[in-house]
DNA sequence: CTGTTAGCGCTTTCAA
DNA sequence: TTGAAAGCGCTAACAG
């Protein structure tokens, strides 16, 4: 049907079709089988002396014989593939270590990782699962970009999957997520330990489980070491750089303002960066100031740099695979809720508060 | 060896391994030809009454038979996958775009996209070649995430492939890259057309085609205006934040400096706006500034928002899976070379400039 | 130690 | 209008 022998010169054997195992089995002088057991490494097992082995694998390089593996996918009932369903794959920096991360993961167990993005649309999404499956994925990972709760289309009932940045009502699937509350914890106890003891709070409006986790990390910090949580000093808007600018300013102008504040992301507190200037505050001498997120581009042009919460993506996407491939050999258990560490990205945008010099070297 | 069967209790046949065709057959009370034929829309031409048609469906609709696309693909002898190796998905966000583009165009051909990310490594790159190659993948796409030359693997000449965002001393192939000069030209000529004569360059120290492009394209718009070019008004610094910041404090302490700035790209150009800051320069009153790459969160930091030139990641992914199948399909031509426009995207950052009163309501 | 054989699940002539 | 049969390329019993 096609017609790809233009350039054939050299090889007189003309090879409409590439070479197969009989192929390298006829040139070497053994049988299919044998060809196959050297391949797969159970010469051993089997006993097969050495000169046979080399004489497959010299056949082999001659004819250039590579494996069909739909073919041995076929008869071995594995694909050895995981498809990796994701939202929106092309709007956000996110994607890119938790699809890296899931990539390693998978190719350290030599699966290969499908992938589909389906722009959130429900009817791509289902077409895309009713393809993988059609492709035999051994299992699915389901990622979303940022961490929300989702409705899953029953099918990944039937066949190992897990939920990356994402969660399920049905507490059947495993998920792993940020731990958002640790993270926030971290970024309010460094404050308090420069010494800060009226931090604000720059909250998202968005309806998300990020917001309530990390003001619940938030306040727990401040409980744990006996700093009152005031609901004055939380000032909600949207997650940009425009409602960073806005709470802060509303909290910046309070009669006795906050010396620190906490953001919900990174976005904001550029926004709060922004606030701060257009008061003349100088950061971190006036106001100390701590992100979430750690985006790479906020904290390099924030100034001074940004101090932030990294969001483990790649350590998400890894333990993502690394969980599905466990459930998929039988070992790994199915249904469990993990959450990976937000590590603290110390940088300059914070230090002591101004007017206590109790702290004034701590830092 | 799964044992999968715990809530099997409606069900008393107990599927062991899912419904193939032949099951459908059965139930239907045809042959397997007839469901093949069915269920891939040849029925019509085969004269297969709308009786059977829907006895056929029915069945399939019972057993919740999926047909097994390996199976079918090796007797097709087709994979309808297609390989998309790239070097570092994980740490850019042009990425995303490419990859959904890329997405898309096979989407709509019923293709699906296997990825492998290599970190640039050669190894992992040529492993990843070899396995995507035995699962019969009918072409390649070869990423890079910034636009450059690259050797390719010998491997890739046996197979369609595309390269996309980067380019090959090997002409055989077809890429596909941005049109870095008509961006820098629509750049420098937005600068023009605001009535600036005396426009500097910061230009990167990186020796990548980008670099040469975009320069030309600085000098030809000059040049298409009858405005000379000054060497002196080209400074060099690294792709980032300081590099344009130190680049564009050379120009501005210039005893003639100049009135405008077109930037190898946005980091460097947010430089230039710190820079013009601490100068206590109010941009666009007092210099124009203008970016290259469109990235979202420097765009959304500079105060006012940077105009810039957007790289058409999206598109390019697209062409090259669009060309791909071209080739795939023996109708497209390979060894193209295929550029993509750079759209200028204005934003605040560039006005008239403050001597010229000529042009004070041109903008 | 090696080969024969029987499929994996599907598509596609070809014959009825 | 439908079915039987032959294989796609490989693996894995089982037999020698």
């Amino acid at each position: 049907m096609k017609d790809n022998m233009k350039d054939n010169m050299k090889d007189s054997t003309k090879p409409r079709r590439p070479p197969n195992a009989r192929d390298v089995a006829g040139l070497a002088e053994v049988s299919v089988s044998t060809v196959s057991l050297v391949l797969n490494g159970k010469a051993a097992l089997r006993g097969i002396p050495e000169a046979t082995i080399q004489r497959v694998m010299e056949a082999v390089e001659r004819v250039g014989y590579r494996p069909n593996a739909m073919a041995a996918g076929l008869r071995r009932q594995t694909s050895d593939t995981i498809g990796f369903i994701s939202d929106l794959i092309a709007t956000t920096p996110h994607a890119g270590p938790m699809i890296q991360g899931a990539q390693d993961a998978a190719w350290e167990a030599e699966k290969i990782l499908i992938i589909v993005n389906t722009g959130d649309d429900r009817s791509v999404q289902d077409r895309a699962i009713e393809m993988m499956l059609q492709r035999q994925v051994e299992g699915f990972v389901y990622a979303t970009m940022y961490h929300r709760f989702v409705e899953l289309p029953a099918v990944l009932r039937e066949i190992p999957s897990v939920l990356l940045d994402c969660r399920s009502e049905d507490t059947t699937f495993t998920s792993v997520t940020p731990d958002e509350q640790s993270g926030a914890v971290a970024a309010t106890e460094h404050l308090l330990s420069a010494g800060h003891r009226r931090i604000g709070y720059l909250q998202t409006n968005a309806r998300i489980p990020a917001a309530m986790e990390r003001l619940e990390g938030f306040k727990m910090a401040l409980q744990s070491r006996g700093v009152d949580f005031d609901p004055h000093l939380v000032a909600t808007g949207i997650d940009e750089f425009s409602g960073g600018f806005e709470a802060a300013s509303s909290l910046l102008d309070l009669p006795t303002p906050p010396s620190a504040l906490v953001c919900f992301n990174d976005r904001m507190a550029a926004g709060a960066f922004r606030a701060a200037h257009r008061r003349g505050m100088v950061i971190p001498r006036d106001l100390s100031v701590a992100g979430f997120d750690n985006e790479e581009l906020v904290s390099l042009f924030t100034d001074p740099a940004l101090t932030t919460v990294q969001l483990p993506h790649y350590e998400m996407g890894y333990w993502a695979v690394t969980n599905l491939l466990g459930q998929i050999a039988g070992t790994g258990a199915a249904g469990i809720r993990h959450r990976i560490a937000c590590p603290l990205v110390a940088r300059d945008s914070v230090g002591p508060p101004k007017d206590d010099p109790s702290s004034r070297d701590e830092n």
